[in-house]
DNA sequence: GAGCTACGTTCTGTATACAGAGGGCGAGAG
DNA sequence: CTCTCGCCCTCTGTATACAGAACGTAGCTC
């Protein structure tokens, strides 16, 4: 694998996984060393990161990871919904059957999943319907636009609690949203879409360790 | 100004006024000697532009120019039509109202700009509504998603013919939308977002230089 | 004591040199 | 005549060297 590949993938990772913090300085000289490469696979590496939004000039103090505050997850959110429900209603008149009826079954039988403790394989399946419902939607924009937001989900998610109790109703509220586009139900899959998202904001807004996001500063003061 | 800079403002500004055509391949070596700069910093420009996807790496035959079709062009309508609407919403419930008051009365006014056959003040005006969109719906992903598209429609807007009758519908669209954000109406700046963005879609479908945008599979047959 | 200036250090931005991979073309064999 | 194998050439990816700018610091002056 390429070098710069590598650096993108390894700093990606360290930052959605929060092990490099907010506000960190990410210097060239010291990042390359780090990595056992040179500045220039690095330095493109660091473009990459910063057009995905992880990483900022900061005028002054160099590149630094990106801060997550409350209000920009709940930015975040108002975008994913404008765009899945989006996509969720054009899915629904342009699916593949065949390939949500399977997904159906799969989120039906999605209790036996949950009862494994890592969960590995019912994230897997959120995954594939993320990967079905690109498909289905069939637009080359909205899939890398919904790219793009995922990256910085999987930042905030990670912050979040999911409990046993949350999982299961995510888990219908797919399950629903699959049965809508199933049906080539436009509407319903919007709205389920819509209510599925508004409960997931909710969750990480009320589960989220509270003193990685930076909060929101009062106006009304 | 950076070597880089330059060297992706050129190369952008080359691509989206057609004077780079899709399908040109972008060597290193042949570019770099062309813009009198060195491989590095022409490196990070079209890795920029890659994001920007305006260009892609065909395996093979390296970095070109990508292709724009008419389906193309439906999937950006149909992304900026989601997006732009809920901007249209939001921005209809936070605005300020003093500035769309303003750019009401500027709308009203604009048929003294149309007069002028290089319409920059006309097209100035309309830049100026997306930025105070922008602003009020203050989102930081909605704006840098739009932004984003906003490269794509001027590479295909450049295609399309703006009639008189066309600019005076789209101006008196515009307003439309920039009344109902007065008012604080979200469903009317929505759809009235919704109406201008199918017009100017047929628009671009009617009077594109048909020849430059590859035509469409007939996948009926 | 405080402020300004000058120097040094460190960082980013750019150029260039080098290595490896991939494709194209030509020659030879079937 | 065509297909295949091999070599060469070009191109990308990476390393390194160099230049200029910016920040911090220390010393001098007022």
């Amino acid at each position: 694998m390429r070098a710069s590949e590598r650096a993108y993938a390894s700093l990606r990772d360290d930052i959605l996984e929060w092990r490099l913090l907010p506000g960190t300085v990410l210097g060239e000289v010291e990042q390359a060393a780090q990595l056992g490469i040179s500045r220039t696979p690095l330095r493109e590496a660091l473009a990459r990161l910063t057009a995905d939004g992880l990483v900022e000039a900061l005028p002054g103090r160099g590149l630094v990871v990106t801060d997550t505050s409350v209000e920009s997850v709940v930015e975040l959110f108002e975008v994913r919904e404008a765009l899945e429900s989006r996509a969720a209603a054009l899915a629904a008149q342009r699916r593949d059957p065949a390939v949500f009826e399977a997904l159906r079954e799969e989120f039906r039988a999605s209790d036996a999943l949950l009862a494994d403790p890592t969960r590995h394989a019912y994230y897997d399946l959120v995954r594939r319907f993320d990967e079905a419902m690109d498909e289905a939607v069939g637009n080359s924009y909205l899939v890398s636009t919904l790219a793009s937001l995922r990256t910085h989900i999987a930042r905030v998610r990670r912050l979040a609690h999911d409990n046993p109790d949350r999982l299961a109703a995510a888990a219908a509220e797919h399950l629903l949203i699959v049965d809508a586009v199933v049906a080539g139900d436009s509407d319903l899959a919007r709205s389920a879409t819509v209510v599925h998202l508004h409960r997931s904001l909710n969750n990480i807004l009320d589960t989220a360790e509270s003193g990685r996001l930076t909060p929101s500063i009062d106006r009304t003061a």
